[in-house]
DNA sequence: GATGTATTATTAGATCAAGTAGTACAATAA
DNA sequence: TTATTGTACTACTTGATCTAATAATACATC
């Protein structure tokens, strides 16, 4: 494991660490059963919050590239190198994008689509 | 016209001028061919800028409550008790709502959807 | 001089992201 | 017991961004 955290980057932290335990994936310098360390050691070994490695850890395993088994540790997902190909940000942002432009064709203002935005993103809440 | 401004309603007071003009056109307190004051006037009276009595006049002209025709004023659509019927930020709302839960669905966090919508809305200016 | 319209700049307030800090829990290995 | 694991939660700070509104012009039309 060879995670280097660049704080002059503008990218955030924890999308430094998705993206770098990615490229390892992505390239088969880890594969399938490879232990990650624990948040706790990576946070220490990087000077960065537990809380920070956390956010990180969580997003790939959502992204079933990394499996928690809570004591046991966190491992390499068995179809990690495969979900990498698969971006789910780009599929939200082409949902949005269709949204967005269909409250346009109806006339809707940029103003009028951030409200209803802002309205439904707080309701959840 | 007896239009009022609350300062202390977290309504923008261009939303309130809106929704109290389509009130009255609802109601039938006033109809088609009506003069409505200048933007000019109506800033004046009510203590606001004239861009925010203007912004509420372009968003009823594009609902087709009011026509404005220049230096010989503002007027109440002919249509405008009906296009009061029509409630176009309900439709956009309706869009936005399913596209985000079509997001949530996917597994993206609220934060994830915020970032896309964003940068969505950023490309246009 | 009045109309609607358009532009740019600015302020105040709210909101949010990112990160930190601290704490707590159940499960489990040594 | 003792330490470690992932997980969860609250609270806080910092910096950035956006909205709403204001302010000050400017234009063509009549």
């Amino acid at each position: 494991m060879e995670i280097e955290i660049d704080v002059n980057d503008e990218t955030p932290i924890f999308l430094q660490l998705v993206n770098q335990v990615k490229e390892m994936v992505s390239s088969g310098a880890i594969t399938t059963g490879f232990s990650l360390p624990s948040i706790r050691q990576l946070a220490n070994e990087l000077g960065v919050n537990q809380n920070t490695v956390a956010k990180a850890y969580k997003m790939l395993e959502r992204d079933a590239i990394i499996v928690a088994r809570g004591y046991r540790g966190t491992f390499i997902h068995e179809n990690a190198q495969q979900n990498c190909q698969v971006n789910l940000q780009d599929k939200g942002v082409e949902i949005m994008a269709e949204a967005i432009t269909n409250m346009r064709a109806l006339g809707l203002t940029d103003s009028e689509i951030r409200i209803s935005f802002t309205a439904l993103m707080k309701q959840s809440k």
